[in-house]
DNA sequence: CGGTATCCTAAAAGATACTG
DNA sequence: CAGTATCTTTTAGGATACCG
């Protein structure tokens, strides 16, 4: 019994598009669940280089928006989004916050375990990538060059 | 000499963040460099879903939209942002398109071994949220739960 | 059939001002 | 100091119509 509606689909290919709807459907690959929001935080602007940078250790808020700010180049965070991404990082347990009952109050940012299990999954892909960035680049020339 | 002006930074992450400016600087962590730019397949809409299917083989144009439409359980993939994506995956030399010369021409679209060598890191990337996928929604409910 | 052009909506991100 | 609220800009994505 197909678990998607195969009609107008390609004989050849009913079996495979069942066993991947399977998966999307009991292994999380729908929106909001945990497969497709940790490769959304991988893929926004900001996410992947918190992680990083809390990869070397604890940041007060203000100093790492100031970095933040300094490696994307001319680019800064804003307040209000990086409140945002660290809530979301810490809601999934990937980051962890830290407050002081000072006034002010001082609050500071490190990775958890699984934040930090997360980074080797994120170094690991940058080194990928990187071992082919001048494939991607040759290809991304050559694409460039044939549209006439 | 900092690459980065780390002034009002903490001296103990001054090495640590001088060493990423530099690898951002040089091993392609800025925005459009394959890097960033293949994270964010990762985390769009369509991107990966498009390699997971590819990664069973040919697809005619019709049919992958078809199967894109079904598998993202109600929502449907646009004519015009699919075409948008196959042409950003074949740019970077991840997607394969094949034209017939007949009339009306037949596309057919597959993965270079490029694109097969990025579905087997996303297969690793979504087997390894899977396998922390339920200590990620603990987490979620936890922090929902102490919102008072 | 596959693609493009046009227009429109929704979501992400930034700027700024204000608060405990 | 850190966070929130409000407003604006930007970008991603969708709907539709039309073309070769």
């Amino acid at each position: 019994m197909p678990i998607i509606d195969v009609s107008g689909i390609d004989r050849l290919h009913h079996d495979a598009v069942n066993a991947l709807a399977v998966q999307m459907r009991e292994h999380g690959l729908r929106r909001d669940e945990p497969v497709r929001s940790t490769f959304g935080l991988l893929g926004d602007r900001w996410s992947t280089l918190i992680i990083l940078v809390l990869g070397m250790g604890t940041w007060r808020h203000a100093e790492l928006r100031r970095v933040l700010g300094r490696l994307g180049s001319e680019e800064r965070i804003s307040q209000r989004v990086m409140t945002l991404k660290l809530r979301v990082l810490e809601r999934d347990g990937f980051v962890c916050r830290h407050v002081t009952q000072d006034v002010p109050p001082r609050v500071s940012y490190s990775l958890t375990p699984l934040g930090n299990a997360l980074l080797s999954e994120v170094h690991r892909l940058i080194d990928w990538v990187n071992e082919r960035a001048d494939t991607i680049r040759m290809a991304r020339a050559a694409y460039d060059a044939m549209e006439d």
